[in-house]
This record gives C-alpha cells, sequence and structure tokens, in this order.
RNA sequence: CGGGAAGUAGCGAAGUUGGUAUCGCACCUGCUUUGGGAGCAGGGGAUCGCAGGUUCGAGUCCUGUCUUCCCGACCA
C-alpha cells in the first residue's frame, strides 16, 4: 500500500532509492549530495564498524584520529595525488562571517578573514598522516606504525547517490608505515583479505579479490588492490580498495628511518579503506521487490515477534510466552524484539519488518499457543512454517546461520550464472549487455583499456589475483594476451 | 559541470484562458476491529521549494536561485 517498492525488474534505480528511503535507512538533506543517515540505516553500518574495527584490532591495528582540513600545500606534494583529487576538493577559504550591513539579520563571508593557507576538507587523509607521521617514525624500532581512522570525507562530486556516492561519507582509512617493501606488500593483500572477509561472512556478498589496472589505480599509489562485487543488476561495485604506496608518500613528507644496519631509507607505506558505500552493497546484493533483506549478522534486529490476538486474556498469555521466548533468544545471543505496540495491527507490523529486512519473524496467536507453537517466517525465502515453542531458541540461532548461508550461496550462484568467458568483440558487447562480470582477453595497454571504456562504458574491475595464465588474443586489438581479466559496467 | 525532467499538507498527486487550493494515503478523536498494510463517523494540517518581478489579483506568467531524479563527463 503506501510503502510499496518499484519493482528491480521494471526500474533498477528506482527501485533502489525507494528501498533506502522506505526501509528507513537514510534520506536526502538539504545540503547537495549529502544524505541523513537515518538510526536504522546507522544501526546498521554501526554493526559494520564494530565486526570491522575488531578486525582491524585483531591483525594489530590501533584507531586514532586526525584532523578533517588539511593544508592546501600538503596535498600539492605528492604529485599523482594532487592530480587525482584537486578536482572535487572542498575549500575553506575564510574562517569568520559578519553581519552584512545592507542585507539586515542576514550574514555574508567576513573579507577580512581570508585564510593566507586554504585549508581542504580531507577527501583522504594520507597528506597529513604522512606529515605527521615524519615526527613518529626516526627507527626501525618505530615500525611497523600500524594506524586505522574512522572518519568522514568529502568529494566534491557531480552526481549522487544514497550511500553510493555522496559528497561526504563515512569511512575508515587505515596508513601504515612499514620497514621493508615486502612487509608493506603483506600488509596490502593481508587488509585486502581481511576486506573480503568481511565481504563474504558479514555481508554475504561473494566478492573477486583483484588488482586495479593503472587507470583505475588510487592516485599515488603503486599498487590498487580491491574487492569487487556483483549486483542484482548486473553491475559491478567496488566494495573496498587496498593500496600499495611504495614510497610516494614516505619522499613527498620525508620520512625516513635508519634500519638496523644503521642505514637512512625511506619508508614503506599502505593505505586501505571501506566506506559506507558497503551499504550499498549489502542493499543491493540481497534484497528484493518487497524491501531489504539483511544478512543475520549484520541485522540490528535479527527476530522480531508480532502477537495476534482478540481478547485480553489471549493477549496476557502471548506476552507471557513471548517475554519467555525474548529470554532464551537473548541467552542465545540473538537479538530480538517483541513488538507489542497496539497502534499497528499484525498484518501492518509484517509488512514493515519485510521491508526493514529483518531475517525472521515470529507471528505468536491463541493458535498457536493451541498448538504449542509458533508461526515462522523467513524473509530470505518468504517461507512460512509452524515451529514448536520447544526447541525454538536452538533451531533460531540455526536458522540464522542457515540464512546466513544462503544469502551469500544465492549471491555467488547469481555471479557465477552470469559469469561470461567471451573472445570476440561481438561476444563482448552482448555480455556486457546482458550484465555480470566478463572474463575477456586484453592486451595490457592503457591505451586499449581506454577505447573499451569509450565503445562499452565498461572498465576492467580488476586483473584477479593469483590469475591462471592463458594465452589469447585482446577482444578489441587483437594483439597477444597471457590472461584474461575482468570486465564490467560499474557503479 | 553540460543536456533533459521535476518540486503544491508527512507521502503521492490534481489544479482549465491568472480570481486566493482539491483528492487519496498518513495524522488526531470516537466506536467497532485485530492470523497479511482494518471499517465507519467526525476533525486538524499548505504563507504552492526559496527570492524578486509583472498584475487590481500569481500555484498558474517572467527572472534568478536551491534541491532531487534521468542521461553524459568525473569519481569510492
Amino acid at each position: 500500500m503506501a510503502k510499496e517498492l518499484a519493482s528491480r525488474s521494471e526500474d533498477y534505480a528506482q527501485w533502489y532509492q525507494d528501498l533506502v528511503i522506505k526501509a528507513d535507512l537514510a534520506e536526502h538533506s538539504a545540503v547537495k549530495g549529502c544524505m541523513v543517515i537515518k538510526p536504522y540505516g546507522y544501526s546498521i553500518w554501526e554493526k559494520m564498524q564494530a565486526a570491522l574495527d575488531k578486525m582491524f584490532k585483531d591483525t594489530g591495528h590501533s584507531n586514532a584520529y586526525f584532523p578533517l582540513f588539511i593544508p592546501k600545500s600538503f596535498l600539492e606534494l605528492e604529485e599523482g595525488h594532487a592530480e587525482g583529487f584537486a578536482k572535487e576538493c572542498a575549500v575553506v577559504t575564510h574562517y569568520r562571517l559578519k553581519a552584512d550591513p545592507s542585507r539586515p539579520g542576514k550574514l555574508m563571508v567576513d573579507p577580512d578573514s581570508k585564510l593566507t593557507d586554504e585549508l581542504i576538507v580531507r577527501p583522504t587523509s594520507e597528506t597529513i598522516i604522512w606529515n605527521t607521521y615524519k615526527g613518529w617514525i626516526q627507527s626501525y624500532r618505530d615500525l611497523p606504525l600500524l594506524i586505522n581512522q574512522w572518519a568522514n570525507v568529502v568529494r566534491w562530486e557531480m552526481r549522487t547517490r544514497l550511500f553510493l556516492r555522496t559528497t561526504e561519507f563515512l569511512w575508515q582509512e587505515g596508513h601504515t608505515a612499514h620497514a621493508t617493501r615486502e612487509e608493506a606488500i603483506i600488509e596490502t593483500e593481508k587488509m585486502l583479505d581481511v576486506y573480503a572477509d568481511f565481504a563474504e561472512n558479514w555481508l554475504a556478498v561473494p566478492v573477486i579479490k583483484g588488482i586495479k589496472t593503472a587507470n583505475e589505480r588510487f592516485a599515488g599509489a603503486v599498487e590498487t588492490y580491491c574487492i569487487e562485487a556483483l549486483m542484482q543488476d548486473g553491475k559491478a561495485l567496488q566494495a573496498g580498495t587496498s593500496h600499495f604506496l611504495g614510497q610516494n608518500f614516505a619522499k613527498a613528507f620525508d620520512v625516513k628511518f635508519t634500519s638496523k644496519e644503521g642505514k637512512l631509507d625511506y619508508v614503506w607505506a599502505t593505505s586501505w579503506g571501506v566506506s559506507t558505500r558497503l551499504m550499498g552493497a549489502l542493499i543491493m546484493s540481497h534484497s528484493d521487490d518487497n524491501g531489504l533483506v539483511l544478512p543475520p549478522k549484520l541485522a540490528p534486529i535479527q527476530v522480531v515477534i508480532v502477537p495476534i490476538f482478540k481478547t485480553e486474556e489471549e493477549h496476557q498469555a502471548i506476552i507471557a510466552r513471548a517475554e519467555e521466548l525474548v529470554k532464551s533468544f537473548r541467552a542465545k545471543g540473538v537479538s530480538v524484539k517483541f513488538d507489542d505496540r497496539d497502534t499497528h495491527r499484525p498484518g501492518w507490523k509484517f509488512a514493515e519488518y519485510e521491508m526493514r529486512g529483518v531475517p525472521i519473524r515470529l507471528g505468536i496467536g491463541p493458535k498457536d499457543l493451541e498448538k504449542g507453537a509458533v508461526e515462522l517466517a523467513r524473509r530470505d525465502t518468504m517461507e512460512k512454517n509452524s515451529v514448536p515453542f520447544d526447541g525454538l531458541e536452538d533451531r533460531i540461532v540455526q536458522l540464522l546461520d542457515e540464512i546466513q548461508q544462503n544469502l551469500y550461496t544465492r549471491a555467488l550462484a547469481r555471479r557465477t550464472d552470469t559469469a561470461h568467458h567471451v573472445t570476440t568483440w561481438a561476444e563482448f558487447e552482448a555480455a556486457l549487455d546482458k550484465g555480470g562480470f566478463v572474463y575477456a582477453h586484453w592486451d595490457g595497454t592503457s591505451e586499449t583499456e581506454q577505447r573499451i571504456k569509450e565503445k562499452t562504458k565498461a572498465t576492467i574491475r580488476c586483473i584477479p589475483l593469483h590469475n591462471p595464465k592463458e594465452d589469447g588474443v585482446c577482444i578489441l586489438s587483437g594483439k597477444p594476451s597471457t590472461q584474461r581479466v575482468v570486465f564490467a559496467r560499474a557503479y
């Protein structure tokens, strides 16, 4: 009724927007390109943060916090980095307002408050962090330095979409410093593994781990690793990146250390990040035309109990039973909500929790009490079954795990089913139009990649790690190639 | 930032050649209801995105501006 969505098949983009709004995840703000993340959406993000934060800590990292503002002069120091971000920076040029003498009650920028060194609102923090690290690192004993920060960043995007691309977004950025090139590369790959682990085991989103081509590489990086996910409409989404920065930033910010052998050398660096874009990946991987579908591990509410009754006697009996269930579920670590609001009827609640993606719904009414059972509805399959109270909490724990697995399996099957291996240009174009990852030979040049992008809007998502070698010819140039790379149209 | 579309009550929409705003849902009250978004009756809520202008009179015409959506260029 009031909350219907556009269908995925008719208008995928509209479906996505409707869903974000109607599942109460986020809304547009009064500020162009910026969103308000609503409590329900934010609680999902908090669960992601908690899981990732633990993974970072478990791999030896500590959190810290660096300034929102970066002096413009810092951003200029690493050439590639400067070029990459120059076009999308918000710049603070003044530090004060004053009453506008020509418009009573209005404010104006005080021209006397002009900053001599303008400040950039961070689009990423490499520069301020490497400026800081210079003071922290003198010896090999100070290494490795393993820092993460949770922060907001601003990139002045021309075209925005809730969660997928907004002017301001939330993320974490890890910045590490190492004594050797090898150690930095190990770190880069380790954090990519953390991201892949998180994507697959928490988001239930299968990802391809790979390396970006030069065209797609992070500005200032020597090598960019990524995890690429496939959305239901057949488009790819970069879900996380991990960069081997070489000595680029160490040289730009003059960060040297004395080795055990007494030699002075620049340190080796990595940076890695995932953002609230993961919310978009989560939404577009599992949800359906009835609304959001959440993997149990990230669902703010895993089980909702909806009472159904006519008389107050029935109501009281249900409350008694429901409270027992809540207690036993919580004892098993299951997050459960008993929705005893009398302001909404059961049917309304069913629809509402479906829209919000709650993995399991239990309906309890007089008929169930009589049978000693509940009506259990699974959000992922929309199946309904009567399940006895006896042993219910164990069944729930098991079922949550089953749902988590099912979402992953389903997403993986979709990715596998839509994957194409092509050899000719005609096949390539046809495959792109169908959607999904397209494995094709490429001659390895940026020029060819660029031409393919211009002709088809598809990009090389990545060169998969441990990619099997296979002789072939480039789909566009016909030149020899030693491996297939992954193409797709992307978000 | 270029091209297109849109903005009227919380949401979705109607509004004729300019004459002071209508409908559905939602909301509030009451009664009846409650196993898939309840029914009936009554009620409240809009300076028509914002700022100017034309006019006796502007939701409607003109100018500017903000925001959103779609398509491009750019990007997580």
